[in-house]
DNA sequence: CTGGTATTGAAAATCATTTTCAATTAGTAT
DNA sequence: ATACTAATTGAAAATGATTTTCAATACCAG
């Protein structure tokens, strides 16, 4: 998935194309950890130093909307956002630098059926997330 | 786990006991899902009036510094807390009325394990959570 | 091009949380 | 019981994040 992509399905949905928008993709897009408003305010505004961090957060809501990324839940805060992987996945995140993986495979279908007997619960949704050291910080 | 428990550990960890904490201690034990500071906050205040929200915000910290109630994460906002389970344990939640269940027997062992030697990360930790819909709101 | 309207950034407003502070009070030592 | 003292309190102010308002600008369909 490329900024240019992204920028595609703005304008397919009816959104205009413009500097700050194209600023805020790109900075989102290519990163592999998940950034804050104000972090992504900061990096985008070396592409378009005019931008405003309310433009900011109203892309990073379109984007959301239109599943081009998603929050990032953690312990220390959930504001953060990382581009969206491609259908049915999960994030692996780096606790000390934050870097983020995706992986699928996940098979929790007996565990749901289990506790969904146990429960009484009809379970339609499930979170998954794993924490640890990525490579790179595990040796260094 | 009863609200005199929570006052005990509170008071073995230094902490003194009073209206406003036994308020909020047994607003917080007694319920089956997850409240924002004012919810507890209006909840307490029919047991001590006085109560305030700052307090309330205090009292929600040493809890959960003491591990008796935890932060639950949902897609309409992360600022709600619930009793903590026993041991290593994960949410299942009512996407309808709120409530909570806790469920525990997930076996991640296999899968962390591929993810790991896939991945290159060294996995320490695991967030797991499901949604759906309780025995009551799926009947009514 | 041009016109209509979506988008913009600045400023103000709102909302959640934290800090400050002087008054009160729990719990311990007399 | 009483006195002491540090922890705790709630109100108010401060902070920080996000949203709303608004007049100016710019995208883009025609
Ligand atoms: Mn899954
Ligand atoms: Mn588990
Ligand atoms: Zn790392
Ligand atoms: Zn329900």
């Amino acid at each position: 998935m490329t900024a240019e992509l992204w920028l595609t399905q703005l304008h397919e949905n009816g959104y205009r194309l413009t500097d700050a928008r194209r600023a805020v993709v790109e900075t989102v897009e290519k990163s592999t950890r998940a950034l804050t408003p104000v972090e992504v305010y900061d990096l985008a505004r070396r592409k378009y130093r005019a931008l405003g961090l309310v433009t900011v957060y109203r892309t990073l809501e379109k984007l959301e909307e239109l599943h081009l990324i998603q929050r990032v839940h953690q312990p220390q805060g959930c504001q953060a956002f990382i581009s969206a992987g491609q259908g049915h996945q999960h994030l692996l995140l780096c606790k000390n630098c934050g870097q983020v993986a995706f992986f699928d495979g996940d098979d929790l279908d007996a565990l749901t059926r289990a506790i969904a007997r146990k429960s009484g619960y009809q379970i339609t949704e499930h979170w998954l997330q794993l924490f640890g050291l990525c490579a790179d910080c595990r040796t260094q």
